[in-house]
DNA sequence: TCCTTTGGGTATCCAATGGATACCAGGTGC
DNA sequence: GCACCTGGTATCCATTGGATACCCAAAGGA
């Protein structure tokens, strides 16, 4: 807190003010930089049923390119949460799994992905009414 | 599954088989066409602690540019978790807030948050151990 | 012999996104 | 008259993402 001029009316204080988000090296925001886009967490939930080749990850997650799933498949390897292994077949094939680690976010992450499936509805619904107003508005 | 052409080795199956991530329409899929960016998340955070006005949420999300920070709050009131209120004092002032549902949203996420600050060393050691691996090989 | 197919990518090109900067409104104090 | 406040837009440019084409090496068909 370099300086006092933000008050932040208790509120949930207790829950939400560790971690400080302001900063750049703050653990969740190091997470979020590395995850929070389009694909990483897709793909997460795909290998977590189970190792997979790169095809068939592809056809798994519609609409990834494959620019996009090699590169992020690159990353989450990169941070340890993905495995790849190369088996000499002809042509080569090659799997990918969650590791231990990459494991235990998927877990994690579950409450989000129950959020999802029962909240999602009622995001739509205010989304539907923002925009009703929106064009009453006009 | 449109085809059997993928087999699933069966190893959390169970736990993480539902919600077809593959499907466009799928609710997870749904969320995180909405949420993982760079800023939503930690957007959503600062505001747990308690309402805030636009500058001073500016300065507490390090980095965030005025153009993202107004779009990504546009489009959290869109999706009905954060609320907007004009006070008409002079210069006229801007409180946001989080909805009862952005509340719900951010105790689903605490978990991830949770896992960011216990596991992000274990990211970093096994990103510094593949680029490692990387230079040796090159 | 040549052509095609296969899996797992890379190279290239173009459109969309994000960040930096400038500008705006309009009321207020100097 | 001038600069300053808040809460934004408008504009420009660099980076990212998606579509498409190409690559390799071996197998299989004509």
């Amino acid at each position: 807190m370099q300086d006092g001029t933000f008050h932040t009316p208790g509120h949930r204080q207790e829950t939400w003010a560790r971690g400080d988000v302001f900063a750049a090296n703050c653990p969740t925001r190091q997470l979020l930089d590395r995850i929070a886009d389009k694909w990483s967490t897709l793909i997460l939930i795909v290998l977590g049923e189970g190792p997979i080749r790169f095809n068939a990850l592809k056809q798994r997650v519609d609409g990834v390119s494959q620019k996009m799933l090699s590169q992020t498949l690159k990353s989450l390897e990169r941070d340890g949460l993905v495995s790849r292994s190369v088996v000499a077949t002809v042509p080569v094939s090659v799997t990918y799994a969650v590791t231990p680690l990459g494991c235990t976010l998927m877990a994690a992450m579950q409450s989000m992905i129950d959020w999802a499936e029962t909240q999602m509805p009622q995001v739509a619904a205010a989304q539907t009414a923002y925009d009703q107003r929106s064009s009453d508005a006009h």
